[in-house]
DNA sequence: CATAACGCGGACTGATATTATCCGCGTTAT
DNA sequence: ATAACGCGGATAATATCAGTCCGCGTTATG
């Protein structure tokens, strides 16, 4: 797959449902059915999350996620490296030391300080990352709540609500999961 | 591995070598040896150059390759896109549309236009390419020939002499390939 | 206090991409 | 004629990604 890999579009994703949510905390489960995606590979995204400290977990019944901090001091950067695990746009193999001509034994001025190559990627990856840096989740859920009409946010509480009610521990009685369209 | 794979380091640092080469053609042989590569994959490269119109080829004995334009007019960008494709940092899977409030078919406001997500990751894309082409094959051979003594020149092109000569079709003798350190 | 819904983590699987290698074909200087 | 080229296809080893499944400890509910 491409490099952003589709566990960034799964979490920021979750992440924009999150701030919708306000205090109250979503299961991994309500957020996948809530958007059609697998449940047991969104509940392996999630951890990396709270490690990253962008998420609080409860546990138990009930429990879920929150946002730890304000969308506006939640950075895209910070959601991809959490996810990604800072992994470079180009890993350099040093080409430069194993030329013929310096047979086996490569004189330090060749390979000392970065490749010159590596340094090229390495500015391209620094301006993606400055990019992804300036632009924060309550900037992406402004864009997002500029497309959707006024009473889709009332529609959301409905789902999340008869959702929340739903899943209550009820014994000898497996909640159906069945959520009105 | 990462997104910028080492097809692309192979790619730069053999159209490096080109641009010391001036008119004379290398062949991917001579390219792979003279970087300690392999020469099987290096020449699987090439092709995707020639197609970009980054690099002319001659076939026959003493073919090779050759820059087809200005180490100046040959742009980071342009080698990655050759060689990698034009394949997408981020490719989005549209998660919106699959929304459960929706169910099953979501609405035109919902789907129309570039994903918010999407958008982000758009930009940030774009930062990257325009980082990569803003920056040239000449300056990057500069920042390599700043780095070595000025005798480096005159060995590398011994190296490629010896080379050329010692690849000369022979019948009957083939070639041993050795070069002396 | 038993139950079931949680989060957490590990093992496992299938698909795809990367990094190669090898072979046969047509071209061309010696 | 020969051997060194470039070109393209087939194949293989390895890694990563996307997704599933299981068992563990925790916790509100009835």
């Amino acid at each position: 797959m491409a490099h952003l890999t589709v566990s960034v579009e799964y979490g920021v994703h979750s992440l924009l449902w999150l701030t919708y949510a306000g205090d109250k905390a979503l299961s991994s489960r309500d957020l996948a059915d809530l958007q059609g995606i697998s449940h047991s590979y969104l509940a392996k995204i999630f951890p990396k999350l709270e490690k990253a400290g962008i998420v609080r977990a409860s546990e138990g019944v009930r429990g879920g996620y929150m946002l730890s901090r304000a969308p506006e001091e939640v950075s895209a950067l910070q959601i991809v490296d959490a996810i990604e695990g800072r992994k470079p746009l180009f890993d350099c193999q040093d080409i430069r030391g194993r030329c013929a001509i310096f047979g086996g034994a490569p004189p330090t001025w060749a390979t000392n300080g970065v490749c010159a190559v590596h340094a090229v990627m390495l500015r391209a990856e620094k301006a993606m990352r400055d990019a992804l840096a300036g632009q924060s989740l309550a900037d992406i859920g402004r864009a997002l709540g500029d497309k959707a009409p006024p009473e889709f946010a009332a529609e959301t509480q409905t789902w999340l609500d008869t959702r929340l009610s739903a899943r209550v521990g009820r014994p000898g009685a497996p909640s159906e999961r069945e959520v009105p369209t």
